[in-house]
DNA sequence: CATAGCTTGTGAAGAATTTCACAAGCCTCC
DNA sequence: GGAGGCTTGTGAAATTCTTCACAAGCTATG
């Protein structure tokens, strides 16, 4: 298949939340022009975007707003449950950890690992603290498919190559650190500093 | 001054936190393919984002490390200390409110408000928390630039038009939901359930 | 001072992404 | 059943972003 481009996917999630927003209000057909109003975008996107997939709509109508929610499901891998580790249990780990958009979103933490001993057994959203040496035989026997890293930054690759050598292929980094993973690994990381710089600079170069 | 792209802008501030790393390790000169390593990018790519600012290296030698860190401090609008209000003190506002990268990447936390009288006088980090109500008073009063929201996801647009109307023209958006802000006003949102969409369709679609 | 060895800064080329614009198709209403 | 009014799907054009490639410039060395 042709590369699909990251901007590409972050958008058809985006696409995924109006729509389950207006299959809760009811509405039954939504057209490429009110998607993309919802989404900050513009319809020819909108309709590039789903092109790159298939056909999902009808011409003179719109989409159906269901339909178009279970192919988007389906495009982004959503049919079945995605079980996750996250990995560090300090603030944003456990934030995160009891964080219900998780499992509503279909992915399920089948686990939570610390090296701090204060922690470890402590239930979060009924999940266990491990300990950070279980993490291994857990990946092995749990089968997890994304690991979240909420490790301090100099801890947050020795923990990636720990994870990748467990068989894990994609990782959600809140660490801040740039990591380096091995080809067929993704990694993306989200950066408080980074995100805030970017306000900043908005800010310093506002018109 | 011509149009910077974003994603020029999130290079330069992962530049940045390489830069802070070499410098505690004692390195004065980097070469732009040292730091494109680093970041995984090119050693052009390097070069041209900062040539949009102007010329900080020396041919045949490198960048100097710490006129480098000043010249992208500079250009970010880091010299100065940028207040921060943070709204919503659930779970990941609680969790943000205690992150010590605010304060050591120039960032200062002046408010933390919820809505819910339990939390309201507990203190994050220093910070008392607020009644929501409080909200605007202190935004005039204590002029934050940047908001951050950590509120439901149905909250986050009522919130987000307040803050502006009160005045703010850069918000980092945590909760679930896409915001529409008027012309100049900038909004950056960090979607969980986006972050692992994008996951999983990389895992969906592996070689 | 001339040469060798690096590395920057930058036009130009190339690639990727977004926008345009329009034929094709569906529905409704007369 | 034909006309009118919408909306999709998609090549082509336009724009934006990245990579290439090389002249220019700095340092060190003999």
């Amino acid at each position: 298949m042709k590369h699909i481009a990251d901007s590409t996917v972050r958008r058809l999630s985006l696409y995924l939340r109006f729509l389950e927003e207006f299959e809760r209000h009811g509405h039954a057909t939504i057209s490429s022009g009110e998607l993309a109003r919802s989404g900050g975008t513009t319809s020819a996107q909108v309709r590039k975007d789903l092109s790159f997939f298939g056909s999902f709509g009808k011409r003179g109508l719109g989409y159906g707003v269901s339909d178009l929610i279970a192919s988007l499901r389906h495009i982004l891998g959503l049919e079945a449950r995605w079980p996750v580790v996250i990995v560090g249990a300090g603030k944003i780990g456990a934030a995160l950890a009891q964080y219900r958009g998780f499992g509503t979103h279909g992915f399920d933490v089948v686990g939570v690992y610390d090296t701090d001993p204060a922690r470890v057994g402590e239930a979060l959203n009924g999940v266990p603290v491990r300990p950070d040496a279980q993490l291994e035989a857990d990946i092995a026997a749990l089968r997890p498919r994304i690991a979240v890293l909420c490790v301090p930054g100099e801890a947050a690759q020795p923990v990636l190559d720990r994870v990748v050598a467990a068989g894990i292929r994609a990782v959600l980094n809140f660490a801040p650190a740039a990591l380096t993973a091995p080809e067929g690994v993704t990694v993306r990381t989200v950066n408080m500093a980074t995100e805030l710089e970017v306000l900043a600079f908005a800010l310093t170069n506002a018109p």
